[in-house]
RNA sequence: GUAUCCGUAGCUCAGUUGGAUAGAGCGUUUCCCUCCGGAGGAAGAGGUCGUUGGUUCAAAUCCAAUCGGAUACACCA
C-alpha cells in the first residue's frame, strides 16, 4: 500500500515537472494519528510544492487525482495545509487475514535490511565471581529480545558472553572459597579474614563443599602456590554452571562464551597492540588527574597508552597498569580484535548506564582495530528499582546482601521477569515491585495482554463444542468469505495488525524492544473492546450458532490476532497463555 | 569541572526518527453483568510537553543556552 501511494506522488510530481528528481525515501507514507481521517496518508504535497513552484494544494489535487486509478483505494481527501489523506477499501483489508494466516510469524519478518550479514550481541557478561543478580536481569533480557528482533530483520545474529576470567578478583574468588573449605576442614574462621576484596556470599560455601567433594582435604595446610589456580578454575566453572543454568531459566540461551584468558594465552593482546602501533596510536605518557574527584592517592605515573583521542574519546587511556602487566582495557582490545577477526563488522553492546564512561572507548578501540570498517552499537540500560509493594528493597552488594535473578524468576515467573525488564524503554528506569508484578489487573499490562490471547483460544474451543468437530482447519479460515466482517471495529483490528512488520522492523532498527510490548498493548485493547461490544451487539459476537459461515469469517480474523498476539510474545520470549489460570 | 541519559496529566509511562485537535494505564467521577471468561467494556474531568531563544510550510521531537535530577570519571574488574 505504501509504495502504491508513493509511485502515485511521484507520478503526480512529474505532471508539473519532468526534470524532477525525488528519491523514494524522500516522500513519507505514514499512518494518520487520527483513524477517522484515513488509513495511509502523506505530506509529499507540503514537501514538494515550493520547490516545484505551485500551492501544495494543486500538488495534493494531482496526486489524489493519480490514487484514484488504484482499485484498492476507496477515497482520498485533503486536510490542512495539504495532507493527503487515502482511504483503502475494505475488500484490501480483509485480504490481509489470509496473509496473516498463511504467513505465521514470517508476516513480521523483513529479511532485506539485514541481508543475511553476521551480527554479535555481546550480553550480560557478568564477572563469574558471584551469581547472576537483579543487575544482570535487564542486560539479560534487552539483550535477548534484540536478538529476536535483529533476527527478524534478517541478521545472522552471534548472542555472547565474554567471560572475565582473569585478573585479581578471580584469585580473591579462589581464596574466598579456600577460606570456606578450610573452614568445612574443622579450621576456625573468623570473619575478619574476609577483606573487603573478597567474597562471603553462601554460595562461596557451595563451591567450597564441591571441592571437599572432589579434592578431600589434599590442600589442607599447603602453601597457596599449591591450590591458587586449581581453584581459580574450579571456581570459575562452577560460577560459570550456576549463570547459565540462571540464564537458561530465564529463558536467555548464549551462541558463545568467550574466555579472557584464553585470548590472552592465544597472544590476542599483543595482536592488538601491533595494529595500533603501525598506526601510531601506542605512545608511553602520563594522564592528567581527573578533575572534580577528589583522589587522594592519586599519584602521576608513566604508562603505555592508547591515543583513543584521535577516535573521539575524551582522554586517552592506559593499556600497561604501572607494574608493566596489561590493564582491563587491553583485553577488552584483544576481544575485540577477535570478533573483528571471526568476520563481524556489526556488532551490539549491551551495558547498565553505570558504564556510559566505556562507550567513547570502546567505539574507539573498535575503530582503531578494524580500520573503521566496523561499527560497534552500545545500548546502555538505566537500573532497576525493586519495590515489595511500594518500598524500595535495600541491597548491598558488598555485605553479600543483594536479590539474586535466581529468586526473581522463582517467585514471579520467567515471563513476568521478562515482560517488567523489556516493557519500557531502555534510558528509562524501571520500578519492579514484586507485588504488582504479578497482580491480575490494569497495573499489570502482561496480564492484560496474556487475557487476550487467552480469549481467543477460549472462543476456538467454545466453537468446537457449538459446531461440534475435533479442529479447524486453516483452509476453511482461509477460504470462508470474509465479507461480513463489516464492522469499522473489525476493519479497524485489521488495520492495526497490517502494521506488525513495520513495527517489528522500525523497533529492530531502532534497537528498542519496548515498542514490541505497547504495541501488543494496543492490540490486545482493541481485541477486547471487540469482546465487549459483542455483548450488547448481537451481530459483533463471534460464534453464531445459526451462521457457521459468518462465526468462521469472525474466527479468520482471531486466528490473524492471535498469530501476531503470539509472535509478539515469542519476541519476548514469554509463551502465550492458552487460558488464565489463578495461582 | 567534564561526559552520557532523563524532565510530557495528581502518579507510572508511550509518542513509529519533524506532521494534523498531545496518547495510554493507575487514581478520580459516571454508566454497563439473563452475556463466547466482568480477571472486562463505554464515557467525563485532568496539559504552557522544565524554561528561553533559534532553524522551517510545520518542533514534545532537531540546534544553542539555561534550570532541576540520575550515573560515571588514573590504577582495580
Amino acid at each position: 500500500m505504501l509504495q502504491i501511494v508513493r509511485n502515485a506522488v511521484l507520478t503526480a510530481i512529474n505532471h508539473f515537472n519532468h526534470d524532477f528528481i525525488v528519491s523514494q525515501n524522500e516522500i513519507l507514507v505514514e499512518r494518520p494519528k487520527d483513524v477517522t481521517l484515513g488509513d495511509v496518508c502523506t505530506n509529499a504535497a507540503m514537501v514538494f510544492a515550493k520547490r516545484l513552484g505551485v500551492t501544495p494544494h494543486d500538488l495534493a489535487d494531482a496526486i489524489c487525482h493519480e490514487l484514484l486509478h488504484n482499485p484498492n483505494v476507496l477515497d482520498t481527501s485533503i486536510a490542512g495545509y495539504g495532507f493527503v489523506n487515502i482511504k483503502v477499501c475494505n475488500d484490501y483489508w480483509r485480504s490481509l487475514i489470509n496473509r496473516i494466516i498463511l504467513e505465521g510469524n514470517n508476516f513480521s519478518i523483513t529479511n532485506n535490511i539485514g541481508n543475511n550479514n553476521k551480527l554479535n550481541i555481546e550480553f550480560v557478561s557478568a564477572n563469574p565471581t558471584g551469581p547472576l543478580h537483579t543487575g544482570h536481569a535487564r542486560n539479560a533480557v534487552f539483550g535477548s529480545v534484540a536478538s529476536n528482533l535483529l533476527e527478524k530483520i534478517g541478521y545472522k545474529v552471534t548472542r555472547e558472553f565474554y567471560i572475565n576470567d582473569q585478573g585479581n578478583q578471580i584469585k580473591h574468588l579462589a581464596r574466598s572459597v579456600y577460606l570456606r573449605y578450610i573452614e568445612l576442614l574443622g579450621e576456625i574462621i573468623s570473619e575478619d579474614q574476609f577483606n573487603s576484596d573478597m567474597y562471603c556470599g553462601l554460595y562461596i560455601k557451595a563451591i567450597a563443599q564441591k571441592v571437599l567433594d572432589k579434592y578431600g582435604d589434599v590442600f589442607l595446610n599447603k602453601p597457596e602456590s599449591e591450590w591458587l589456580d586449581i581453584l581459580c578454575n574450579f571456581s570459575i566453572n562452577c560460577m560459570l554452571d550456576n549463570i547459565k543454568s540462571d540464564l537458561d531459566d530465564l529463558g536467555v540461551v548464549m551462541d558463545v562464551y568467550t574466555s579472557e584468558a584464553e585470548l590472552c594465552r592465544k597472544g590476542m593482546v599483543n595482536e592488538a597492540l601491533d595494529i595500533l602501533q603501525q598506526h601510531g596510536d601506542i605512545y608511553e605518557g602520563i594522564l592528567p588527574k581527573p578533575k572534580g574527584t577528589s583522589k587522594e592517592d592519586w599519584e602521576e605515573r608513566p604508562q603505555t597508552l592508547f591515543k583513543s583521542t584521535k577516535y573521539g574519546d575524551d582522554v586517552d587511556r592506559a593499556i600497561k597498569k604501572s607494574d608493566g602487566t596489561w590493564t582491563y582495557f587491553a583485553g577488552d582490545l584483544a576481544y575485540h580484535l577477535d570478533k573483528i577477526r571471526r568476520g563481524f563488522n556489526k556488532m551490539l553492546l549491551v551495558l547498565g548506564a553505570d558504564h556510559n564512561g566505556y562507550v567513547k572507548r570502546m567505539k574507539a578501540a573498535v575503530s582503531a582495530l578494524s580500520n573503521s570498517q566496523a561499527d560497534i552499537e552500545i545500548r546502555l540500560y538505566q537500573l532497576v528499582n525493586f519495590l515489595e509493594n511500594g518500598k524500595p528493597v535495600r541491597m548491598s552488594k558488598r555485605k553479600g546482601q543483594f536479590i539474586t535473578l535466581k529468586e526473581v524468576v522463582d517467585r514471579v515467573g520467567k515471563d513476568v521477569t521478562r515482560f517488567m525488564m523489556v516493557s519500557r524503554h531502555h534510558d528509562v528506569m524501571i520500578d519492579f515491585d514484586f507485588v504488582k508484578a504479578v497482580e491480575f489487573s490494569m497495573d499489570n499490562p502482561l496480564f492484560y495482554i496474556q487475557y487476550a490471547h487467552a480469549r481467543i483460544c477460549s472462543v476456538f474451543k467454545y466453537y468446537k463444542e457449538i459446531f461440534n468437530v475435533n479442529d479447524i482447519s486453516c483452509r476453511e479460515l482461509l477460504q470462508v468469505d470474509k465479507s461480513s466482517l463489516i464492522d469499522d471495529n473489525e476493519i479497524n483490528l485489521i488495520k492495526q495488525l497490517s502494521f506488525w512488520p513495520e513495527q517489528v522492523k522500525s523497533a529492530a532498527l531502532a534497537i528498542e524492544p519496548h515498542r514490541i510490548p505497547v504495541y501488543l498493548r494496543d492490540i490486545a485493547a482493541s481485541f477486547h473492546s471487540l469482546w465487549s461490544k459483542g455483548k450488547s451487539e448481537e451481530q459483533l459476537r463471534f460464534i453464531n450458532k445459526n451462521d457457521k459461515e459468518k462465526t468462521l469469517a469472525k474466527l479468520s480474523l482471531l486466528k490473524a490476532t492471535q498469530i501476531v498476539l503470539s509472535d509478539g510474545l515469542k519476541i519476548l520470549g514469554i509463551t502465550p497463555l492458552l487460558e488464565m489460570t489463578k495461582d
